[in-house]
RNA sequence: GCCGCCAUGGCGCAGUGGUAGCGCAGGGGCCUUUUAAGCCCAGGGUCGCAGGUUCGAAUCCUGCUGGCGGCACCA
């Protein structure tokens, strides 16, 4: 590095800028190659492209240069007997990373390589880091992680998630503003943190002398809007949840989370068909997805939460929903854990969670939930389970959806238990949210709500098995 | 939080008890059609950190740090 400063020093006194020169190309790599004459030795039209030289290949007389931009990469020549013979030193002296902007004919070498023949280079940034893996490409996880740039420079194959991941946070978006929905923005910071159950990040507010928490969810304040009268809502945003990273967990994810007035669980149904499906087929357009991808496409099957646990335990857990001992002792039987003291909701719950819901391969609706896990869920016409569904793939869960709780006094008793649940010291369990239910008090539209884990859709229809793929810049501990 | 694996110049790797090497990158030189360009020369590492075993440690042992993978929890 210290050899590029003294270069860049060097130039600055030669009278070439080595940064903050503009430039403006009127082609990119790909269209200028484009332009190439079909035979070797002919002038083609006049190109300025701008990119980064990547490989130098400087022989006497002449010099070649990969130059690449977002859309690949031209080859730029620069020769003594061409248009400017002064380039050929200037070009050889360059460094792979330099950054440069380039006039000159299109031509095509007797090899037949497309060929910018060089009648200008202006260099607009001189590296003073080489880039890191020439032919590896940099395979060491962290430094692919800790400097993604590197990582996207060195093997632009990775940028394609990318592009891909954009393209289905587009989809879903259209999806969403062509169905009537608005898109809002809710905070971040919060008094109490709800809508789900995690350990939050706490946070200080100097000027409030108070501590705030981050968000790890975005359902409790777009309920709030839907008393507000804004009857369609959606966020797509940042949550945070204070728990371990895995290959599937990181600390702050993407949630999109939408809610319809005069909408229940059967529209959320339709409405997840729709979110999959069109990400599928956008990130199919813009790059390649795994044939698994496939079996994202609708319509999905549906099963009740009963009918799969029974389906396993070979006895109806409707019939044993009084004998709780009988129900543990079938799971135990199939070698589930059974939660100690749990109600009955818990206890069948846990049974699917552990017997039936990571062997689901192909996408499934698993309806009806326990009231006991579904707190903000409105009961069906069987008191004991939820209009409640979870979009299930590969064992894991994709969105979450119900008919939405709007009775204000069975809200309030339902948060009051669970806030007894914290006092008993689970710390996952948010705390009561008076604010909200005061909220709700004023007449909530009966609808339908959906979560969706935005970076866990991308994984499954990319087929990437780790969350840091499909994240630019996964939380690691700094270093 | 627990368990396992890994850590060697800027990048990619070799070296399993005898005092560290290769390719690329970087430096100097040669070369007028190269495309992972080639050829010649010189340079660069207290082998993640700290202890220990040994006449001698990159190599064996312990602890720590970081990464990856798995489990637990969740999306």
């Amino acid at each position: 590095m210290a050899e590029r400063r003294r270069k860049a020093a060097e130039l600055g006194t030669a009278g070439v800028r080595p940064w903050g020169v503009d430039f403006t190309p009127d082609h990119s790599c790909l269209e200028a190659a484009e332009l190439a004459p079909a035979v070797p030795g002919e002038a083609g039209p006049q190109v300025r492209v701008a990119g980064r030289l990547l490989r130098l290949r400087p022989s006497g007389g002449i010099a070649f240069a990969d130059c690449f931009d977002a859309t690949g990469r031209l080859q730029l020549m620069a020769r003594m007997d061409g248009p400017a013979p002064r380039l050929v030193e200037l070009l050889s002296g360059l460094d792979l990373g330099d950054i440069v902007g380039a006039t000159g004919a299109m031509g095509r070498t007797a090899r037949g390589e497309p060929t910018l023949d060089l009648q200008e280079l202006t260099l607009l940034a001189k590296a003073l880091r080489p880039p890191a893996g020439k032919h590896s490409g940099v395979v060491d996880q962290e430094l692919r992680y800790r400097r993604r740039y590197l990582d996207l420079l060195s093997t632009p194959q990775h940028q394609v998630a990318f592009r891909q991941r954009s393209a289905i946070l587009r989809a879903l978006r259209q999806v969403l503003d062509g169905s009537g929905f608005l898109e809002v923005e809710t905070p971040i910071l919060q008094p109490i943190p709800g809508g789900g159950e995690a350990r939050p990040f706490i946070t200080h507010h100097n000027a409030l002398g108070t501590d705030f928490y981050l968000r790890i969810a975005l359902e409790l304040h777009l309920k709030r809007l839907l008393v507000g009268g804004l009857e369609r809502v959606y966020e797509m945003g940042r949550v945070f949840r204070n728990e371990g990273l895995s290959p599937r967990h990181n600390p702050e994810f993407t949630l999109l989370e939408a809610y319809a007035a005069y909408a229940d669980r059967s529209t959320m149904m339709a409405l997840s068909e729709q979110l999959v499906g069109a990400a599928a087929e956008a990130a199919r357009a813009i790059g390649p997805v795994p044939d698994s991808t496939a079996t994202l496409t609708p319509p999905f099957r549906r099963s009740s939460m009963s009918d799969l646990v029974g389906a396993v335990l070979g006895t109806d857990p409707l019939a044993l929903w009084d004998r709780p001992e009988e129900l543990a002792e079938a799971g135990r039987r199939r070698g589930a854990s059974i939660p100690e003291r749990a109600p009955v909701g818990e206890l069948f719950f846990a049974l699917y969670e552990q017997l039936v819901e990571p062997n689901l391969r192909d996408p499934v609706f698993v309806t009806d939930y326990p009231v006991e896990v579904s707190p903000l869920a409105r009961r069906g016409p069987d008191p004991r389970f939820c209009e409640r569904f979870e979009l299930v793939v590969e064992g894991r869960e994709l969105a979450n959806a119900f008919s939405e709780l709007n009775d204000p006094l069975e809200q309030r008793r339902r948060l009051e238990d669970q806030a007894r649940r914290r006092e008993r010291g689970n710390l996952e369990v948010p705390p009561f949210d008076e604010d909200f239910v005061e909220a709700i008090e004023y007449g909530m539209p009966p609808a339908g709500g959906i979560g969706l884990g935005v970076d866990r859709l991308v994984m499954l229809v990319l087929g990437a098995a780790n969350i840091r793929d499909v994240l630019l810049f996964p939380t690691l501990r700094p270093e």
